[in-house]
DNA sequence: CACTTGCGCTACGTTATCCGTAGCGATAGC
DNA sequence: GCTATCGCTACGGATAACGTAGCGCAAGTG
């Protein structure tokens, strides 16, 4: 249930797609999701931080090892997606 | 990202969650998902029916067969959180 | 040295969203 | 008629997200 209240909120999830690839900055990445404001962005990563699924490197936001399972994940969402909507 | 703007939404994964198991009524719904407050609930099953994700039967709310494989999605999402958190 | 550029991040006032509580109309059983 | 439960709505207050501007810092350029 941790899971879903932490992922449940607005622009988590998104954030989390847009990592999937290469690090992107913190501009790189706001530009990415629509423009999302930075003060949302900045809490959704540290929360994300916190849960030691991204971290800040030197080129940016990335994934780390965990993170990068559940970027598997939502792979297997995007593609529930694909098939039914 | 229709999907994930859909469903990263407060409530909307719990919901899901909610529902992996047998039908629930929206009175029982509302009382395992924390008291969410029946307009909200009622705004996310409203969003879920539309997308083919979630119908309401004569036993209460279930999902669809669609829906059911989402929920197995969902599964694998709380493998990671199990595993991770 | 000043000057620019890009970085992560914060401040702040506005706006949209969520929340809690109460209650509606409908249906079923007594 | 009365009670109980159903899905669902209304409404005002609380909370979170939003857009915009700008801070402090580091690296590069003249």
């Amino acid at each position: 249930m941790v899971l879903l209240d932490a992922v449940g909120k607005r622009w988590t999830l998104r954030i989390l797609w847009e990592l999937r690839g290469e690090p992107l900055t913190f501009r790189a990445l706001r530009a990415a999701a629509d423009d999302v404001s930075p003060s949302v962005l900045n809490g959704r990563l540290s929360e994300l931080r916190e849960l030691g699924i991204v971290e800040l490197g030197d080129d940016g936001y990335t994934m780390t090892e965990a993170g990068r399972e559940l970027g598997d994940v939502l792979m297997a969402l995007n593609g529930w997606a694909d098939a039914h909507l």
